[in-house]
DNA sequence: TAGCAATGTGTTTTTAGTACATATTTGTAT
DNA sequence: ATACAAATATGTACTAAAAACACATTGCTA
């Protein structure tokens, strides 16, 4: 039964290998990016004959010399060239059936980037943004997997000044109102936002003002 | 690097097996009772030299054809023969040394059990509770462990009913408030934690009234 | 230079949260 | 039996946060 946890290294290696290390673990990415008012996530072509034309969430297995909260950095370093992202850890997902190949088990981190800042280098040619609004399904269990993410990202923010790494530098507030309205899916009152927004003491005045837009410019904050 | 994820079964058995499939996967439980005013946990005295004299969480690696959901339910009724409880999963543990008999990442879940309506049925009799108000350490990151859960059951209490497994089916307003209390650390006002609780309703009146309390008997609720 | 579109701000109403006091019921000790 | 102690039960005033709502201003554009 559990005797396997309480053993020493040694017998640990020479021991039941099959039984209990038949498991592999994997960490997975719901990577969130914001462009023309749309929320949305970077998604893979799976190449899993079983989920054909399908999409699916970057990941990776976790190697047996990284920490588990150093592999999602690295899958998206790795996918991307980003290096200074906001990850955290939501879930971990293990259903008997949830990959076609084997046991796997996927610890899973959401992530926040400036789509527009951080241009990606995206080496393969397979990954690609899609709008969150559009998607059906994905492969594997990554649809539900996507959905327990998007939840996550509407409590945190609420709670914590997270949202900020979804937009460059300098912004307008309009710009923060269209955001927050586009994660979680409701219109906002421009005053009532404008006032909570203002005594969460997020946001710094900037004294500058917008540029480029075909109206009154309104000013910049980070 | 990330090849593995994508083959087919075959191909991912006679693969790298040391490389990928090297790590181990448990789940422990964080098992909170409520016993005369006081929160508590149930530990297992560790069995490991490295920790000689510690307690741990109990736990247990993953079995490689249960799914992890019910892993924790597996454990629990092992080693206390409760089988109907509330399980929620709070965080996977996964940091290089975090074990020293080898690489194991663990889920964590916690549970919260009626300490007197289930008697336990403690097969081993080096199962015990403990007041978590007194708990300095543990073994392996099992006081982080405790702690994380010990945040995550402050936050849960607010939002959703799941205190209610605390206690018997039957118990008074002032029982309730008094677990709020050994929960959350604080003292609260009476009238307005009734008018709070109220507005909740969550509670049903039985209409029945408190016995063998040295005072005026309260109004007992579900 | 008139009109459009978006910025910027303030007041009222409603709701939730906090602080606080008094009368009532039961058990217990004299 | 009666007085006292201890806990129940309940209500009101104050404060803070959330929601609803309107108007004057700026800058672009036709």
């Amino acid at each position: 039964m559990d005797k396997l946890m309480h053993l020493k290294t040694a017998e640990v290696e020479k021991s039941s290998h099959l039984d209990y290390f038949n498991i592999a673990i994997s960490v997975d990415c719901v990577i969130f990016g914001y462009d023309k008012k749309e929320l949305e996530i970077l998604l893979i072509k799976s190449d899993l004959e079983e989920f054909a034309g399908l999409w699916s969430l970057l990941g990776d297995l976790i190697r047996p010399d990284e920490d588990i909260e150093s592999a999602p950095y690295r899958v998206l370093n790795e996918r991307t060239g980003l290096d200074d992202v906001y990850l955290e850890q939501v879930y971990t997902f293990g259903a008997l059936n949830r990959h076609p190949s084997g046991r796997v088990i996927t610890t899973v981190y959401y992530s926040l980037i400036d789509v527009n800042h951080h241009k990606l280098q995206l080496t393969e040619n397979e990954v690609h943004w899609h709008k969150v609004a559009d998607i059906k399904n994905l492969a594997f269990d990554h649809k539900l997997i996507m959905d327990t993410c998007l939840q996550r990202l509407r409590q945190q923010v609420m709670e914590k000044p997270v949202i900020f790494n979804l937009l460059p530098e300098k912004f307008s507030l309009r710009e923060l109102q269209d955001l927050y309205q586009a994660i979680l899916g409701v219109q906002l009152d421009r005053r009532n936002f404008r006032k909570k927004i203002a005594l969460k003491d997020w946001l710094v005045d900037l004294h500058e003002m917008e540029d480029n837009v075909p109206h009154r410019p309104g000013k910049l904050y980070k």
